[in-house]
RNA sequence: GGGCCCGUAGCUCAGCCAGGAUAGAGCGCCGGCCUCCUAAGCCGGUGGUCGGGGGUUCAAAUCCCCCCGGGCCCGCCA
């Protein structure tokens, strides 16, 4: 039920057929104006009423169902609505537990296909804005009735975990030292011999260098030596194995070599790399789990090489139409489709974007990502029978993600790169110094979970009521809505300041509303006073809770909540409700200050208000929900 | 060099897709409010050439063009 939307369309239906316009066109020139000018407006221009009629159609909208008054002033009509009608109306929505949650997308099947971080260390900031947004669409689809899937793609094919795995397996050892979370010591681990490979290569290229070149590659060495010295400090027994190793020979060439193996599928080289990334993901998972953000599916990259599924790919691709050769090996040129400006437009590939030609593998005869991805999207579409599938993948990628849409459309998989959907966001920056997961410089996304933890602990201490489970939390939530809050497409600077802000615009404010909500509630349970919700509305007079500007307001607010949610989930953005809600709470809060529920004496205004206290709270908890913040009863 | 994204108050952001009435919040700063349903709150004040310039329009923060600043991408990395 959509109380706001029911009464538009009441009106520009009435509205349209007293002047013989279409009620569609006439509702496109409905507008939510200032309030001192009313609860609703048409701006004649926009509604395409033909000027000679403009005169008429404040006489056509008085005497519309739910209009209580109506004034033209110069393009605008200008109208207040019948209150206590309207409240009735919401009165009647607020009754479903769900109120808000529209099925616009019952019966569709949808894959979404988050973080996804590669298996060499932990998660990071970056990730942790991925998994926010990834959780929170798939709790937003699901509430709109769709049966949503999630999936993380294990990039274990790369040289970045062949890396990783080596330094594991000249460790030796499999489980981390005491105190270290498995992906903390396994992103070491990765750094540390990482680090080791590249002052491996500048030594080598110091050998040949000219003076010029020699001083700058001094400088990098001189850099990553200082990395190294820092990580030598954490981890001295594998500093010494490192040095070691990198004395007898090429660190680098048994990378690669453990790499070829690795997906040519050879035994000791499976044991070896899926050791260390299952150990890598026992780490993620728990953070993630910690987070709020399940996966259903994790998908390993390297099967798809195994099987035959990524090498019918590739055969396909070369026997296609586009099939070309670049700087010597086989790639697909698209030239050709991107002048078909409509499969562009099918596509959503941006009409200036330029294409550089696929290239579909490795002289050495390797697999390339982008190559692998296609298998992998083919096996999503099939696994799940999804009618959509959803990348949440950061903005750097848009190339690579519109090669795969384009070479799933020359394959003949014309559905699947239609509904093969690059959910793009713009990265997280740190103010100071940059990230580096190559060199052990991170973020990590349980950092900044410990961090708002124990800050969240030293507000409810300093309240009295010292609960961690609580302060985990609230501390949790406070960072994904940090996280939500934003446009996915305005890059984050990353603040400390900013992702734990316990104030006005922060998850704790919100959920410390829906607990002052709940109190009351509470208090009048403890003092026998009815609180279900029929008997409220039995009991309540509505005509009364309307007569305060106050009340209305967020009478009005409340109704707007399923837009909200409809708005959210066609544009696919949580940061919509996250807006939303934080009005909602501002206005409850103005209102819960200087109109006490409780202690009014009109018995039937008090039900009302109760009533009120009721809807506010519901959409707050189901808003929070859209973002995968369970509410608390008390702070 | 080309492409994509971003630029709104000192700071963090909403509004831009579907143009409309004096551009909205929070933080900060200044001043008030707890014998009363949770002060993570409330009330008042302070603060903006909507990056700049053109254009389209009765009307532009919003649409188009140019320029400036920032981020990202343009790899036999992912």
């Amino acid at each position: 039920m959509r109380p706001f939307r029911e009464v538009l369309v009441s009106i520009a239906r009435c509205v349209g057929e007293r002047l013989g316009i279409d009620a569609d066109v006439v509702a496109r020139g409905f507008d939510v104006p200032r309030e001192e000018f009313g609860d609703l407006s048409i701006v004649l221009p926009r509604a395409s009423i033909p000027r000679e009629l403009w005169d008429s159609v404040e006489g056509a909208v008085r005497g519309c169902a739910f209009v209580a008054e109506c004034r033209r002033v110069g393009i605008y009509v200008n109208m207040r609505l019948d209150r206590a009608r309207f409240a009735e109306l919401v009165a009647r929505a607020c009754e479903s537990p769900s109120y808000g949650y529209l099925e616009l997308l019952g019966g569709t099947r949808i894959v979404v296909e988050y973080v996804s971080a590669n298996p060499i260390h932990p998660l990071h900031v970056g990730a942790a804005r991925n998994a926010a947004l990834g959780q929170s669409l798939a709790r937003l689809l699901r509430a709109a009735g769709a049966e949503v899937q999630t999936r993380y793609y294990i990039n274990d094919v790369g040289r970045q975990v062949a890396i990783m795995a080596l330094g594991m397996s000249i460790l030796g050892e499999y489980e981390p030292p005491p105190g270290f979370k498995e992906d903390h010591w396994v992103g070491i681990v990765y750094a540390m011999t990482n680090l080791f490979i590249e002052v491996e290569g500048i030594r080598r290229e110091l050998a040949l260098a000219d003076d010029a070149r020699r001083s700058e590659l001094l400088k990098e060495l001189d850099s990553r030596l200082a990395d190294l010295a820092r990580l030598k400090d954490v981890a001295p027994d594998l500093f010494e194995k490192l040095s070691d190793e990198a004395r007898k020979g090429s660190l680098s060439e048994r990378v690669s070599q453990l790499m070829r193996a690795y997906e040519a599928g050879e035994e000791w080289a499976k044991s070896v790399v899926r050791r260390a990334v299952e150990l890598c993901l026992r780490g993620i998972r728990a953070t993630l789990e910690r987070f709020g953000a399940p996966i259903d599916v994790w998908d390993w990259e390297s099967d798809l090489v195994w099987s035959s599924e990524v090498r019918k790919v590739l055969e396909m691709l070369r026997r296609s139409p586009y099939a070309t050769m670049h700087k010597g090996v086989p790639a697909i040129d698209f030239s050709p489709i991107l002048k078909d400006r409509s499969v562009r437009e099918r596509l959503r590939i941006p009409p200036g974007l330029e294409i550089p030609p696929l290239v579909l593998m490795r002289s050495d005869a390797t697999t390339l990502y982008t190559v692998r991805d296609i298998a992998y999207t083919l096996k999503k579409f099939r696994e799940f029978r999804a009618d959509k599938v959803i990348n949440v993948i950061g903005s750097e990628q848009v190339l690579p993600q519109a090669q795969l849409r384009l070479a799933l459309y020359i394959l003949g998989y014309r559905r699947e790169a239609e509904n093969l959907i690059h959910y793009s966001y713009e990265m997280v920056q740190l103010s100071g110094t940059k990230m580096s997961s190559r060199r052990g410089r991170i973020v990590t996304l349980d950092e900044i979970l410990d961090e708002a933890s124990k800050r969240a602990l030293r507000e409810l201490e300093a309240r009295g009521s010292a609960d961690p489970g609580k302060a985990e939390r609230i501390g949790v939530a406070a960072v994904k809505f940090a996280l939500l809050s934003v446009t996915p497409s305005r890059p984050i600077r990353f603040e400390w300041e900013n992702v734990l802000s316990f104030e006005r615009n922060s998850a704790p404010y919100l959920l410390y509303t829906y607990a002052r909500a709940r109190g009351i509630e509470r208090k009048a349970e403890e003092r026998g006073i009815p609180t279900g919700y029929s008997e409220l509305l039995a009991r309540a007079d509505l005509s009364k809770l309307t007569e305060s500007d106050r009340r209305w307001r967020l009478v009005k607010l409340v109704a707007q909540f399923p837009e909200v949610f409809a708005s959210a989930v066609e544009s696919l953005d949580p940061s919509q409700v996250a807006t939303y809600i934080l009005r909602l709470a501002d206005e409850f809060n103005s209102w819960y200050d200087e109109d006490p529920v409780l202690r009014e004496p009109d018995e039937g205004l008090r039900y009302a208000k109760m009533l009120l206290v009721k809807w506010v709270e519901r959409v707050i908890s189901n808003a929070l929900k859209l973002l995968g913040i369970e509410p608390l009863d008390r702070m």
